[in-house]
DNA sequence: CTACTATATAGCCAACATGCTATACATTCA
DNA sequence: TGAATGTATAGCATGTTGGCTATATAGTAG
């Protein structure tokens, strides 16, 4: 129960869904993400942080750049919840939005000027 | 998106997975609620009334009783979810052992003994 | 090494959630 | 009608959350 619970609350903050959304599109790294989420980088930073101990996103390091992306290895209940969310809500016109942005961002330009 | 987070926080409660997983055995009223959930009934019923809010249940009043129940004609997240789940920690000791207390919880007399 | 820069962490604060008690409301029955 | 009782609501206290700023850390390049 403790699992499932710390899952959906994971899914219950409009940004992380957000970021679930957009990491679903393509993996991205902690500058882009704030550029496109347009909330600060250590905010972004902790809700990645987060997702990422209860195991729906992981991450991988390139240079400087920390990417993120959807952890297709999770437990049972997060690959099936994952699973629906790809389906769901991406007539939003927040995700439409988000995702327009993510087509922009572009690390080597943002970094530097963007994220602080 | 707001929807979907909202029923995501509904699910993130401990508490009011306990109440879902036991509606989802039979209908109950707010005094066996109590009792199987081991808080106060006001508590109870602020779970219950945000439940209902956001769709995933539905109450029936029974004279003195209010009894709520799984809404069946929710939408479709709360319908999928709400499947899943019915199948999801039916082995959770705290579900099983809720289950068992809800067994022998007879309203008639619980209330008056049990609920303040 | 030093400067630069991407990210992580620490710590603050305001908002919110969830437990509680006290009390109001609503239904039933004598 | 008035007492009893099941449930809802109001209001309080405490803990958590999610934004923020400031700063530490870690990798890269000159």
């Amino acid at each position: 129960m403790e699992k499932l619970s710390q899952i959906h609350d994971m899914l219950s903050d409009k940004n992380r869904l957000r970021i679930l959304k957009l990491l679903e599109y393509k993996p991205m790294c902690v500058c882009e993400l704030t550029y496109v989420l347009g909330i600060r980088q250590p905010s972004v930073s902790r809700h990645l942080r987060k997702m990422k101990e209860t195991g729906l996103i992981d991450s991988r390091q390139d240079g400087l750049w920390n990417e993120y992306f959807i952890n297709r290895k999770g437990d049972e209940y997060t690959r099936i919840l994952m699973g629906l969310l790809s389906g769901w809500i991406n007539e939003d016109p927040v995700i439409i939005e988000d995702r327009e942005k993510a087509e922009q961002a572009c690390r080597e330009f943002l970094c530097k000027k963007l994220t602080r």
